[in-house]
DNA sequence: TGACAATATGAACATATTATGAAGTTTTTC
DNA sequence: GAAAAACTTCATAATATGTTCATATTGTCA
């Protein structure tokens, strides 16, 4: 099943080390890179499975080549990260990472964060969730809810799509609205909640009393079932 | 299993002695130091596993060299003080030691520390044999404890994070309050206290009598598990 | 030990956030 | 260009959360 290629960007040797051996452990294939300044090149020749990318680095900094990297791939990324309050800021920066990691963390953790990650890929990748209660369909613009059509609006197909990009995952409405127009008009915080709510109705109609949709309060919006 | 070296920074000869005793009688070996001068050199060419470090020295005062030490070394410190209320001081001036212990205090209590210091940091310097209790998730603001979910508000979760991000240090109250909003509105600092109230609770629905969060008399709160 | 200070806790109080219906705007459709 | 649909804003109700307060309990230190 595994013996996937994992890509370790860790400037620090002996952590370095230790990922790499619970890694093989877990019967995966590992490249070690220290350097910033290698990680873009090499994953332009060569394709792991997932990358663990260290957010402090010598020459090129975690943020950058992340960004940089998703210009070509979407290879799943995990960030580390040396201190909690920094995850904060990083998910408010959108860099397109797949997970994120605190020091320290036991490899245990990390091995199963790799797990983890991987898995949720390979499902979206075999071709969506087979037994989704969701079906997006982003060339037609549908979306369905328990096998049945939704007839939503551009807007209200937007807000959907990015909810579901992330399952689990709190957005912020300015996260949100971001994601709902092309150009950067200025629109209240509050329309979220009235666009919110028509979804909220229409799934509704479908599956009374699931809540698909949860407020998180002082934080935004998630999709948790 | 120990066999460690400690450096003892005590002007005190009687409790220096006193400390000694105890100290090899758990079976660590010591190294006495009475003046602030000659601790910097002495930890240059020494590699002690952690320092016990008197704050009132003759000659240099212990926030210099543990300030110092610092610049160099991520050997464990835990300092002494004479009064609880200079804990709250040391706090601010974030030194970066790994405990404090206030005088008068039993030498059996001092080695308690000691092992404990020493065994948070050997756990994360091996990556964690032990298998975390808690697990925290910032992107969908969810905790867990002993692999059961925390239904937690939003400042609930941030409190526990931040005492989570360096288990067994010590945060203040105004440490803990800079952590909680975004904004920096003025709070009555016994609101603290409420949260760590309803935190705990809810840990203690979970894992009764484990007591996560412990109050430090006059400085604050940590996590000691 | 006794005086004092800090913490714990339940309840009252205050605030902030979300939900919702409706009205006002803009955009699309015919 | 009028009507319909979609979008945004607004006002207010409902609710969740946060804060303070008063008192009991516990810890510290002389």
């Amino acid at each position: 099943m595994e013996n996937s290629l994992i890509l370790i960007v860790e400037d620090e040797p002996k952590l370095a080390q230790l990922l790499r051996e619970y890694l093989e452990q877990a019967n995966f294939r590992t490249h070690v890179i220290g350097s910033g300044l290698d990680v873009v090149p090499w994953v332009e020749s060569n394709i792991p499975a997932l990358i663990l990318l260290d957010i402090m680095l010598p020459g090129k900094d975690g943020m950058a080549i992340c960004r940089e990297i998703r210009t070509f791939s979407q290879v799943p990324i995990i960030m580390v990260t040396a201190r909690v309050e920094e995850i904060d800021r990083l998910l408010g920066l959108e860099l397109g990472a797949d997970d994120y990691i605190c020091k320290p963390f036991s490899p245990r953790e990390a091995v199963a964060r790799v797990k983890a990650v991987l898995r949720r890929v390979r499902l979206q990748e075999s071709g969506g969730l087979e037994q989704d209660v969701f079906h997006i369909d982003s060339e037609k613009y549908q979306a369905s809810y328990h096998g049945r059509q939704l007839g939503l609006t551009v807007v209200e197909f937007r807000l959907l799509r990015k909810l579901l990009s992330r399952r689990g995952k709190v957005f912020s409405r300015d996260q949100l609205l971001d994601q709902l127009y092309d150009d950067h008009r200025i629109v209240n915080q509050r329309t979220i909640d009235t666009h919110v709510k028509n979804l909220r109705k229409k799934l509704e109609e479908i599956a009374p009393g699931e809540n698909a949709i949860r407020a998180v309060y002082g934080v935004g919006y998630k999709i948790d079932i």
